[in-house]
DNA sequence: GGTAGGATGGGCT
DNA sequence: GCCCATCCTACCC
């Protein structure tokens, strides 16, 4: 086997944050295409008002509410569709944006799903990339990543990840919360720019 | 190297 | 009717 075992569903089921900071450096699989996580972000519940969660439970957003360990892809823009993985126990709101992976298996197929892309980089650094780049749409909203076509598995060797904290990207609300990870010095992060480093001590939860 | 503006449609008030 | 957890192109240094 190419990858580590299927993250069980008792990764999933901590506090937001402590998943959002794991799944650096773990291999998101659909089918013939896989990974390595790069970039997260975390989306609360509470006084989060920045998730989609925020007011409550509502066709789009039950899933977020359910038991952790599922997808939640929702459509944003008119275009696009983004990747999270549902966390917390169930019945309480949570979930991790998957914002970039860096290409390891099928790479010749997210080359044909991205005909925009001009270089290896682009293929899967942003959340609306790489859900073109791995086939995922809301089709898979709601599924099980804990075994199926659409999983998350550790890497063949275990290696230690440097992570970058920054606040999150593309929002106005609780914009200034310590949220968004990053793979320090990877080059398949979204955007040129990593933003602000900020205290990691300071991240609670 | 950089950025401004448009595409495009579902969710919610 | 307004707001988006975005991306791409055109255009400008």
């Amino acid at each position: 086997m190419r990858f580590g075992p299927v993250l069980p569903r008792a990764f999933y089921d901590r506090p937001t944050v402590k998943v959002a900071r794991d799944l650096l450096g773990k291999i998101l699989v659909h089918g013939p295409a896989a990974g390595i996580i790069v970039e997260t972000e975390a989306y609360l519940g509470g006084d989060d008002l920045a998730s989609h969660s925020a007011r409550g439970v509502t066709d789009r957003t039950r899933v977020i509410f359910g038991p952790p360990g599922h997808a939640y892809v929702y459509f944003i823009y008119g275009m696009y569709e983004c990747l999270n993985l549902v966390a917390e126990s169930e019945g309480l709101p949570g979930c991790v944006l998957i914002r970039a992976v860096e290409p390891v298996e099928g790479i010749e197929l997210m080359w044909k799903r991205r005909t925009a892309a001009k270089k290896v980089e682009d293929l899967a650094s942003g959340p609306g990339k790489l859900t073109l780049a791995m086939a995922i749409t809301r089709a898979q909203n709601g599924t099980d990543v804990t075994h199926g076509a659409l999983v998350v598995r550790e890497p063949a060797g275990k290696r230690h990840v440097e992570i970058v904290v920054t606040p999150r990207i593309g929002i106005t609300k609780s914009s200034d919360r310590p949220l968004r990870f990053v793979v320090k010095g990877n080059r398949f992060v979204s955007g040129k720019i990593i933003g602000p480093r900020m205290d990691t001590d300071k991240i609670s939860g």
